[in-house]
DNA sequence: ACATAATACTACTTAAAGGTAGAATTAATT
DNA sequence: AATTAATTCTACCTTTAAGTAGTATTATGT
């Protein structure tokens, strides 16, 4: 009951990057350190996440990573997406989510709620909401 | 965002134990058939069931497991507990959980009541009321 | 041109979850 | 006592997530 690692790593590095509002370049080096994530593994979700059109990246001496789209424009669920970690409509809490209406279980009611909560808080949650805590999270 | 391949297993296996109320013995087989699940895979979260004291098994022949509590006393988050997949009162959404209440990321306070719902909902929901409804889960 | 500092690419390794195989043990029936 | 049908144990295999290493590529500044 928790999203990957890439998942977590990706919002809490776009929403550092959001925080830094000035538009400047942000090295991988200096997120790594900053928010103690391993280096190699960093790079490599930032590729991810360049491929996907959220950022784009300059390379070499003085590149970085700035955002291409506005920090307002960019959900959660969209980087929720690039690893395949949505939360889906149909989605059962048991893993199946076949079972028809007369004949379900009694979680079935009681996990309607809290995954509408769930979607609901990883849709609505732009980057700009997230950041402009100053905090690195 | 999923609770792992055993602990739905293991829920299934157990809500349908519970609907067979007749105390009768079910073997791994006839689980295993029943309920699309691996047999090898079956019996081995049943050997974890039985260490923890939730069902108990008799060998040989004939054999095969049954409840060694009563299914209102069994919750779903006793389940979870065996297989790691409780879900924590300090659990955060990004993985980190350090955060103190100066520095709190948007998604904080609208994780805590997806958050409490679903372990209301474990802690809450008993073997007895998931079964009941005469279907295979 | 060259050194430097950055990202991108390819490939590998490690750790954990998920799943399987086979033999050992147990107990009832014959 | 032998057979049979069940669980248990030990060990392994497979897949996926997580993380690492090394090289290639790109652009800047001198
Ligand atoms: S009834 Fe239960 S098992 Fe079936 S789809 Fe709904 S939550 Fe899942
Ligand atoms: S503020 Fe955000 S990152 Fe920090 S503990 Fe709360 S949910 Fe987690």
């Amino acid at each position: 009951m928790q999203l990957s690692n890439s998942s977590q790593y990706a919002i809490r590095i776009l929403a550092y990057m959001a925080d830094k509002k000035d538009s400047k370049l942000l090295n991988a080096t200096e997120l790594a350190k900053t928010l103690y994530i391993p280096y190699k593994f960093l790079t490599k979700i930032m590729t991810e996440l360049v491929k996907s059109g959220l950022v784009i990246s300059i390379r070499g001496r003085d590149g970085g990573y700035k955002f291409e789209k506005k920090t307002s424009e960019i959900m959660v669920s969209d980087i929720l997406a690039i690893f395949n970690d949505s939360i889906k409509n149909e989605q059962c809490v048991l893993g199946i989510g076949f079972c028809n209406g007369l004949c379900k279980c009694a979680l079935h009611d009681q996990w309607v709620e809290p995954r509408h909560l769930l979607q609901k808080m990883f849709q609505e949650s732009s980057l700009e909401d997230i950041a402009g805590k100053g905090c690195k999270i």
